[in-house]
DNA sequence: CATGAATGAGCGTTCATTCAT
DNA sequence: AATGAATGAACGCTCATTCAT
C-alpha cells in the first residue's frame, strides 16, 4: 500500500531527524563541557527528551561519540571530494579544504573533532570501538597527501619535505583551540586568521 | 635550635621531593591513561604512598593537574629565558625552543601539555582554578612574540602577518599527537619531524 | 446476526490462540533465562508480536507469570482429577501423578513450577498477586492428602507419619533440579528415577 | 614492632568482622527479598555503612552471593567433617546431617541455598563465577555418597537403587521452602519434620 | 604525619509500562 | 486491535574526598 509505504517513510524521516538533532545537540554540549563531563541526561534534557530515548538511537555514550566524530568526518570527506572535482590547483584545493573546515559553525566541530579525537582518554575508546574513524581519517589524510604529492610533482611544493610531515602540518593548522582566544579578543575575524595560516604553509612548504 | 632547624628542612626537602615524585607520576599516568580515566589510587600506588598522602600536597585531582601544568609551564620557561640571554638570531632561539620541546622525554609532556590543555573538559578547570597558568602561558606566548617581532624588526620575518597568529601558529607546531603516529611507523626520528616542521614554519613566516 | 457472532467467536478464538502462544512461549524463556534475566522483549519478539500487544493479555511481567502457573497447575490438577476416577488403588494413582509430572516435557514444566514458585522472589509476588494458586496448588496438596489418607485408611500407609508432611515430601520428589544433571550425564532415563524416587518414597511411608 | 603487629591483626579482625556482618546480612535480605530485588543500597543501609563500603568487600553483588553460598557450604562440610568422624552407622551419620541443616537458624540458610541455587536465574551465575561452588558441593553430594554406598556394603541400604539417586532424594529433603508453611501453622516443630522426612527415607531405602 | 577505610553523590544503562498512531 | 517509540524510575558500580586512628 502507498499509505503504509509513505507511513513508514514518514516514521523513519523522523527517527533520522531526530537522530541527527541528538547528534548535533549532542556536538553542543561536548564542545562546551568536554565528553565526561557531559552526561547522557544533560543531553537527553536539552533535546527535549527522555534519557532512555537517546538509547534507542546509540547504544551507549561511547558510541554516541563516534557516531558524532564519523559524521564529521563523512561531511568533511564530502567537502573534500566536492573539491577534487574542480580544475583548480593543489593549492587552491587545499586552501578551500581549509576555509571549509575553519568557517563559521564548521570551526566549532573542527575543534572539538581535534581536541577530542587527540585527547589522551579518547585514544584508547578509538582504538577499540572506532576503527571506522580510522578509515575515514585515513582518507581525509591520503587526500591531503594526494595533493601535496600532486603539487610537489608539478613543481609548486618543496619536494625535500616529506609528504606526510606536510600533511600533518597541514591537518595541524586546523587544530588549535587557541585560536578561539584571538577571536574572542575581536581583533581577527575567522578568515583572517585562516587566510594568514594557509599562508604561512604554503609559503613554507613552496618549492 | 640548629638541630631543629636542619630538621625541619630536611623534613621540608623531603616533603618536596615526593610532591615532585607525585607531580612526575601523575604525569605519566594522565599521559598514559588521560585525566579522565586517572584515579588518584592508581597515582598513589604507583608512587608508593597513601591515598590520602596525595591530598596532604594537592588539595584535589584538579590541582594536581594544575600543578602539573604550571611545572612544566615553568620549566618551558627556564628553557625560554637561558635562550632569549644568549646572542643568537630570534630563528635560531625559536628553533632552539623547538628542539627544546620536541625532543626526548619532553614531547611525551608537550603532547600532554597540549591534548590536556585544549581539551574542552579542562577549559572550565582552568578558567575556574588556573588563573595562575594563564599568566605562565601568557608569557610564553608573549615571549615567542617578541621574538617574532625583533624578527620582524630586522627585517627577517614578513611584517604582513599579524604577529598574534604567527604566535599561534608557531605554538601549533607542538600540539599535535597526530606526530606520534610518524614516530611509530619508524620512518621518523623525532628530529625530522621538528626540522621540517620548523623549516615550513620559518620559510612561510619569511620577510 | 450469525455472521457478526460467527466473526466474534472466530476472533475471540484467534486471541486464545494467541493468549496461549504467548504463555508458551514465556514459559520457555523463563525456563531458560529465569524470571527476572527475562525481558518482555524477548518474549514479545519470540511469539513474533509487538511488546504492546502482549500487553493487551496480560497487565503485566507478573500477571504474566501468575498465568502461567496458574495454567500448569490447571493441567496438573485435570490430569489428577482423571486419576481419581479410575480405580486403582491410592498407590496407583500417585504414581500416576508422579509419572506425569516427571514425563517428556512435564518435566520442564514441573522444574519451572518448583524453581520459580520456590524462589525467594516469587513469595512476595505470589502472596500479593496470586492468591488464585495458592488455591490451586491447595487443592493439588489436598488431593494428594486425600490419596495418602485414603491409602492409610485402608492400612497401605503408616498412619504414624502425619499426612501433611508425608503431602510435602511426596511434593519435594518432583522438584529438584539436581536431577538434571543426573539425566545429562546419560546414566539415567526419566522414568528411571521417577521410579526409583518413588520407590524410596512408597516404601518409606509404608505400613 | 609488637604494637604494630597487634595493631593490623586488629584491624584485620575489624574487618574480618564486619565481612561477616555483611554476609549475614545480605543472607538474610536475600532471604527475605530474593536476589534480583535486593538492591546493594537496601543491603549497605541494613549493615548501617555506606554501598561503597561494600564494594570494598566483595566486587560486586554476584560475588557477594556466591560468597556466601561458599561461606554456608562450608559450615555444612564443616559439619559432615565432624559428622563424619565419629563412630556411628551411616544412617546415624546421614541423620545428624539432616538434623543439622534443618534445625534453627540453619534451616533459613538452607532454604536460601537451595532456592536461589536452584533457580534458573542463578544457574548462568554459578556456571560462570561460582565453580568453587561447584567443588563445594559436590564435596556434600560426594559425602552423602559415600555414606550411602558404605550402608549399601553393610547390607543397610537397599543397594537395586542407585546411589546418586538416592543422594538427590535426600538432598531433596532438604530443600523445599514448602515445610515452611507447615511450621507457620504451628503444627509441627521442625524436629517433628526432621524425624519424618528421615523416617520416610531412610525406611524407604532399607534393604 | 601518614594512612586507608569509609563515604555518598553521581553516572551509564536497563526495561516494564504507557499511549499516540 | 496492534504497534513500537518514548518514558523515567531504579539499579549496580566508581571514585574523589574526608577523617579517625
Amino acid at each position: 500500500m502507498q499509505t503504509s509505504q509513505a507511513h513508514r517513510s514518514l516514521k523513519e524521516k523522523q527517527r533520522q531527524e531526530r537522530e541527527a538533532l541528538i547528534l548535533q545537540v549532542a556536538e553542543e554540549v561536548f564542545l562546551e563541557r568536554g565528553y565526561h563531563e557531559t552526561s547522557m541526561d544533560e543531553i537527553a534534557s536539552r533535546v527535549g527528551i527522555a534519557k532512555g530515548t537517546v538509547y534507542l538511537h546509540f547504544p551507549g555514550k561511547e558510541d554516541l561519540i563516534i557516531a558524532i566524530f564519523a559524521r564529521d568526518m563523512q561531511e568533511i570527506l564530502r567537502q573534500m571530494d566536492a573539491s577534487m572535482d574542480c580544475q583548480s590547483s593543489p593549492q587552491a584545493k587545499l586552501e578551500a579544504l581549509l576555509h571549509f573546515m575553519y568557517a563559521g559553525l564548521f570551526s566549532k566541530r573542527t575543534q572539538l573533532l581535534s581536541s577530542i579525537y587527540h585527547s589522551a582518554d579518547m585514544q584508547r575508546l578509538f582504538a577499540e570501538k572506532g576503527n571506522c574513524l580510522k578509515v575515514l581519517w585515513d582518507r581525509v589524510a591520503q587526500c591531503v597527501a594526494q595533493l601535496l604529492d600532486e603539487g610537489k610533482a608539478r613543481g609548486y611544493f618543496d619536494a625535500s619535505i616529506p609528504t606526510s610531515i606536510m600533511t600533518n602540518t597541514f591537518l595541524s593548522l586546523l587544530s588549535p583551540k587557541s585560536y578561539e582566544r584571538l577571536l574572542a579578543e575581536g581583533q581577527f575575524m575567522p578568515e583572517d586568521i585562516v587566510l594568514n595560516a594557509g599562508k604561512i604553509f604554503f609559503r613554507g612548504i613552496q618549492a
